[in-house]
DNA sequence: AATACGGGGGT
DNA sequence: ACCCCAGTATT
């Protein structure tokens, strides 16, 4: 038996019942992709519920705000996929009349839609032979083959899209791609793969070689970036003791672009009391300070990837109010990093 | 050819 | 603390 044989055979008898698995419509395989870039099938599927429920068709989501589509995506991360994920559902309403495109090639062509996810559609949706490459099928190729090359290397990318275009079933690319994402994700797993009872045992070379855990190879060391921001929470209490707050949207370039967030103020250091107050009289509009306090002692270190963000949070009364007044009610509405979410949920206003 | 871009979960 | 996740876009 083939390799891609034996992938399809596993994957029949073990695959998951995954929301996405039971249709070919285009629309909900390009949204599941999109969503699990990068992301665990555990953490995405509810996000994808949820996305289908409040965008049916492709025209639903086409028709939506952006700032609807990135309250739904809260929490994700990589936002730049749900302003890419807007962006092209436009576009295919506008240029394709709601049809997605029906090749590899016209879907490259959509925003945030690269070689893996144009591959993982045209299979899907059209059974097009072409041979997706994730990080599952990385793994799996790299120790059955013994590939050494980085995974992440200019060279490695190219001899993996290769390699997995040779050995996929191109009769059957629909389940040869779904079910060596699937084995990857749930056999030939990162740590403990389950190589004792492994269906492709017999032609591993790293299994014989004693490599498994050495594969595959990755280059890189991502530096962390160690930052202090400082977020100055403005309260501020109308006649009738309703409490409002202010946010402003992050914009340009960086993290969490589109995002909305409390007046901030970064530093070289962890900052004191003075540098805060030098700050809102100098570069806010924060007007008739009444009193600013620290609200944690210890900075709250929100960890991303490539970023230590040591934050601290002030709360700033304000005795009269200025401009960009946010109703602590309608909070919730607003699209904000989890850093900010966590806060509001922890501060009484 | 590198780097930026989130957040959660496993070890 | 480090690694990985159904990667893509930009330098």
């Amino acid at each position: 038996m083939s390799f891609s044989e034996k992938i399809i055979r596993w994957y029949h008898d073990n695959k998951r019942d995954l929301p996405w698995r039971s249709t070919q419509e285009p629309y909900k395989i390009w949204l599941s992709e999109i969503i699990l870039q990068q992301t665990r099938v555990a953490q995405g599927t509810p996000y994808y519920q949820r996305f289908i429920t409040a965008f049916p068709t492709v025209f639903h989501l086409a028709q939506a705000d952006e700032e609807e589509v990135l309250k739904l995506w809260q929490g994700l991360g990589y936002y730049s996929r749900a302003r890419n994920l807007h962006a092209a559902a436009k576009t295919v309403v506008r240029e394709h009349d709601g049809t997605f495109p029906q090749n590899h090639k016209g879907l490259l062509a959509l925003k945030g839609v690269g070689d893996y996810t144009a591959s993982a559609i045209a299979s899907i949706c059209y059974n097009e032979p072409q041979a997706v490459v994730d990080g599952n099928v990385y793994r799996v190729l790299s120790r059955y083959f013994e590939v050494e090359h980085p995974v992440n290397s200019t060279v490695g990318i190219r001899y993996f899209r290769q390699l997995a275009q040779e050995v996929m079933d191109a009769e059957r690319p629909r389940d040869y791609n779904q079910g060596i994402m699937e084995f990857g994700a749930m056999h030939c797993t990162p740590k403990n793969p389950n190589c004792l009872f492994c269906p492709l045992k017999e032609g591993c070379v790293a299994l014989k070689e004693g490599k498994v855990g050495q594969l595959p190879v990755k280059t890189k060391k991502t530096k962390v970036r160690t930052r202090h921001f400082n977020y100055m929470v403005p309260v501020f209490k109308d006649r009738n003791d309703v409490p409002y707050t202010c946010l402003v949207q992050r914009k340009g370039k960086g993290i969490w672009q589109g995002l909305w967030q409390f007046p901030l103020l970064e530093t070289d250091a962890e900052a004191d009391l003075a540098q805060v107050q030098h700050e809102l009289t100098a570069n806010t509009p924060l007007k008739n300070t009444e009193e600013t306090v620290l609200f944690n002692e210890r900075p709250v270190v929100h960890k991303l990837s490539h970023q230590h963000l040591h934050t601290k949070f002030w709360i700033v009364g304000q005795k009269v109010w200025g401009e960009h007044a946010v109703p602590v009610s309608e909070l919730e509405k607003y699209p904000v990093p989890v850093l900010i979410a966590d806060f509001i949920k922890t501060f009484k206003f």
